[in-house]
DNA sequence: AGTGTCTTTCAGTAATTATTGAAAGTTTAA
DNA sequence: TTAAACTTTCAATAATTACTGAAAGACACT
């Protein structure tokens, strides 16, 4: 069914896949529809992976929840073909946008009503600075995301070029706006 | 032992570690030691969390693998006692920096060798063409993190407090780029 | 209304992962 | 060398998470 090379990264993105968010089959499932250029139907993907029809049922309501698989269908077939649901840098994006949604805005209204609480005792205090320190970063990735989702493809292309060069990039921007 | 705020702190650091490579005890641990000003015995952590000993010793071991805990003497004393390995910005780094390991050095390995085979048929080619993309970014990903790594404290700053004006910059970029 | 084709659900079970606690290991000091 | 104070290890077990397959649901066609 799947050549040897092709089951080699399938198996891969498995090992991936639980690391970021999803559990080991449903990783399988994403580097599979990602590696086929023509759209899977369920028991496509259950013969590929050799798992149940109901698990592939239960994994695709997953990838949807995650917005990263999209569904086909061909005219005078009842079955659902299933896709990635757009490049693969759109996938990325959309794990990242999702796992923000769902750890960090989660922890930012925690650590926000905590900093907000009155501290009474020293321990408490310190605490609240520490926390406050994991706001602010939180904070500093929430916004950088929100900016990159902002960019044209082009903006980002240049953004994504600019590696070593980006200190330069920075004490260039800091020379010019000390001059306004 | 710990205050209601800090429990409640302490329990949602454990289910975003579950969500960030360690399992959730590991979590409750790292919050523990990140809030409290004095580093903490063993036992202290035993205590606070409610587990046992020997499940403290295995959460400390995996926590230095990660680079996120040293261990302090006191003269006199001799038990080990634990505190977070830097700032909260550090440690996000060593996270960020072990996962790079750990996650995206073996995938871009993979990738390397198959792109490299030669395609059979056209299946592979477009899995090929696929495995490019994933590659590319994760590249991309790789790079920028180490050139993060090498900014200065300062830079940083001023690269983080960006936020909304990096396309600004950007632009400003390639009309400089564009003139040399 | 009935049948065929497909999808979803979910109780039961399998597989995996985390935890305990007792035993072994280490280090220091007398 | 023995003991005391600590840490580590790991086999047994508990807790969690994932998977199966049979049943129910949905839908289109006749």
């Amino acid at each position: 069914m799947l050549t040897p090379r092709i089951e080699n990264f399938v198996l891969h993105c498995g090992e991936m896949g639980s690391r970021w968010g999803f559990n080991r089959t449903i990783g399988q499932m994403v580097g599979l529809l990602v590696i086929n250029e023509q759209p899977l139907t369920a028991n496509d993907i259950a013969d590929a992976l050799k798992i149940s029809r109901g698990n592939v049922s239960m994994g695709i309501k997953e990838l949807q929840s995650w917005q990263l698989v999209r569904v086909h269908h061909i005219p005078g077939d009842r079955k659902e073909y299933y896709a990635p649901n757009g490049s693969i840098w759109d996938l990325a994006n959309k794990v990242f946008e999702e796992r923000r949604k769902r750890e960090i805005d989660p922890t930012l209204s925690l650590l926000r009503d905590q900093i907000l609480a009155e501290a009474n005792t020293e321990q408490e205090k310190y605490a609240q600075k520490q926390m406050q320190q994991i706001h602010d970063l939180l904070e500093t990735v929430t916004k950088w995301s929100a900016e990159l989702q902002r960019l044209s493809p082009e903006q980002l292309q240049s953004l994504m070029k600019l590696g070593a060069q980006v200190s330069k990039v920075i004490d260039l921007k800091d020379k010019l706006l000390r001059k306004n």
